[in-house]
DNA sequence: AACTATAGGGAACGTTCGTTCTCAAAGCAA
DNA sequence: TTGCTTTGAGAACGAACGTTCCCTATAGTT
């Protein structure tokens, strides 16, 4: 295995240790005998653990906002678009490994004792607010839709990861649709 | 002070501490300290921290879920009975002490790995989701409206939490009234 | 073949944690 | 006062953590 690799395999493992169990539930040596590395291998591609932790947050939210782009672009119209974004929460929920929000539990878990994943959670949750803004303004919708969506699918996350159910997800998305209709400039269940 | 008021106090500072800066962040000997009682007398009174860790959690339900029953009591009609949970949230945001909500925290943190914390937040989680479907019941209203006024309202928890700011609050009241108007019996803004 | 530089594998280190133990001081019955 | 039980205060214990260090074995160069 070649350095690079190396070094994105090491952070695929421990994001899946972590998001399975919970950061400090994962140790360096579990990790290390997961990754098949000797520890002083780890050592060498990182400094050090937390620094393997702002790496896992980072590839997860690249692939997250990928993922959630996609579905938005799949999609034909404004109304649709906003609505994608359920059909991929609910996709989401349904994965065997859903185990809510990463961001939201490392925020839970360390958010007050790291300013740095504190603040890597708020751009997480900051570039979302944004896709669902410049989807609005895009659509000619109200402007405070957008931060109302945005909680259904907050609300939505936490709710399938704490019930274990994923039925938020369609939850929130026919509240989503009630709150479209009222607010955006597509006549209600025009589409 | 009495043996109740010991334990009572030890379960209020343990809630302040737990709460500010995470569960696992607080060590038994800082308990201790702030408590300033031995800490053999501590292990007298609760057998474990994690005795500590579920009194906490079972008061914060209890004070949580009073407040906002007295919240709903004060409002006059099925309506303002729903957004009184709003208006209930936007004062428990304002708070300075406000770091979201712990259920949600202490999930993120250990339900992956206690099975007890788990239960209690999905069960503090479902009697809220009680509160409302009753409320959304004696309203007359469309039974799928309970869970998506609630998805709101845990969205606005973790949304005032990660981005330090009360106004999620207001955004979910508003959210909720369109969800409200649109499927209960009571006429659009006849309140 | 001999020497050197590197890398594997894991022991060791220094902390910190939850919990228990020690031991002296203090209260109390006779 | 004497003996006995209970308490306060914190040292001690065993485990687990992140990180570093040591030693052996190997690979490469001459």
């Amino acid at each position: 295995m070649d350095p690079d690799n190396e070094h994105g395999h090491v952070i695929e493992v421990a994001d899946r240790l972590f998001y399975e169990r919970g950061i400090q539930a994962v140790g360096m040596a579990e990790l290390r005998r997961e990754v098949d590395l000797p520890l002083k291998k780890l050592y060498a591609l990182f400094p050090s653990k937390q620094a393997i932790v702002f790496a896992v947050l980072d590839r997860r939210h690249r692939i997250w906002t990928a993922g959630l782009q996609r579905r938005i672009d799949d999609a034909a119209d404004p109304r649709r678009k906003l609505l994608a974004v359920y059909d991929y929460l609910a996709d989401w929920f349904a994965e065997d490994s859903f185990r809510g929000c990463a961001f939201i539990n490392a925020f839970g878990e360390l958010g007050s004792q790291s300013p740095d994943i504190a603040e890597r959670t708020r751009a997480h949750k900051e570039s979302f607010q944004q896709v669902l803004a410049r989807l609005v303004a895009d659509a000619g919708g109200n402007p405070a839709l957008g931060p109302q969506l945005a909680l259904l699918a907050e609300g939505a996350q936490t709710t399938a990861a704490i019930s274990g159910s994923p039925e938020a997800a369609q939850q929130a998305r026919q509240a989503a649709e009630i709150l479209i209709d009222a607010q955006l400039r597509t006549a209600p269940g025009s589409v």
